[in-house]
DNA sequence: AAATAGATTGACTAATCAGTCAATATCTTA
DNA sequence: TAAGATATTGACTGATTAGTCAATCTATTT
């Protein structure tokens, strides 16, 4: 078995519910029933573990709902079929979710890092593409961007804490309708 | 001068910048110009010292935001302006927005915390009105609350690098109109 | 002016924790 | 199978840090 990817997963576990700073090196390789020393072997500082396991996150997420979108497709089922993969995703991994929020939240997080992100390039795009259509207000992409990527997470927080409608279709139209609202253009 | 107020606006910056646990509790007192012991004469200990901090700030936000509001508005006026209240002040005070946006994403942070501010108890009434009235989609108030929190971070971020819209009346309405689009009930 | 209480100091400590390292084990390949 | 490379161990360390405490200072009350 892998030592690093048993590492990480056990990482991210601790960091969801303790934090950063809340887990010791020396508790994630306990938890990971291997040595001290073999988590720097794999990482050379806990700084490094914690961008390793964020951009590791981040890709797969990413990964994930792209293929989702079939080709065809117009824009608002474009987006609604990220949006909805990103939510099930997060919901289904409530980790990831603990983890991604709060490094994103934390002074490591840079306006470099969140640009190189795939995410934002993908989202320009698209953004782009639908104001040109008079599909979507005539808004910078990023502001769109960060508009999507905002009710994504407005839509994790209501249903982490109501899991009655985390499997009910319609609900989750609903909450969509909402985050499309936003960013679509109205007449 | 009050030591006490002294140290609570030097921890600010310097939990805003370098985070909590980057942030030595002898660094706060060596930067107030202090000595070290009286820290924890105020704050038994540091979390009492970042609990405080997080608690008068949201007051100090809730109280102005609210302050704006006028008698006689419409729902729409009145969201208008709690909303613009809420994001001119963190723009003003950026330090402010870091350190809560770091609080609340921490594991530090329950639902019992949230649910005990005056935020959504203040929200949850204007939002079960709108939906009686049919002003706002039916959907639950907590949902509405914080999708309309969400648009208030969502417009921070992108004012926070765009400095050259901040004072844009206009621009921030249409921010605003992206938010209220969000809630509003959509025929 | 004496007494009491609260504010303030800064040196100190006990605990914690990220990262090291020399030794050993396991795998790879020629 | 021998040699070299890589993986793994766990005891150890140096540095950092939250919190303590006895002593001193300042303000208030009687």
């Amino acid at each position: 078995m892998d030592k690093r990817i048993l590492l990480m997963n056990t990482a991210l576990d601790l960091f969801a519910e303790h934090g950063f700073y809340g887990t010791a090196t020396a508790r994630i390789a306990k938890e990971a029933k291997v040595s001290n020393g073999i988590l720097f072997h794999y990482f050379p500082t806990k700084k490094d573990l914690i961008y390793a396991l964020y951009n590791d996150l981040k890709d797969r997420i990413f990964t994930y709902s792209n293929e989702q979108i079939y080709k065809g497709a117009t824009l608002k089922e474009s987006v609604y079929t990220f949006w909805l993969a990103a939510v099930e995703w997060y919901i289904e991994h409530p980790a990831d979710f603990l983890f991604i929020q709060q490094f994103e939240n934390s002074p490591y997080y840079t306006r470099e890092i969140e640009e190189r992100h795939r995410y934002v390039q993908m989202t320009k795009e698209l953004a782009e593409n639908g104001v040109e259509k008079g599909v979507l207000k005539p808004m910078p992409s990023y502001l769109i961007y960060r508009t999507m990527a905002g009710m994504v997470e407005t839509a994790v927080r209501y249903l982490r804490f109501h899991p009655e409608v985390q499997g009910d279709v319609e609900f989750k139209n609903k909450l969509f309708e909402m985050a499309w609202d936003a960013v679509r253009k109205i007449d």
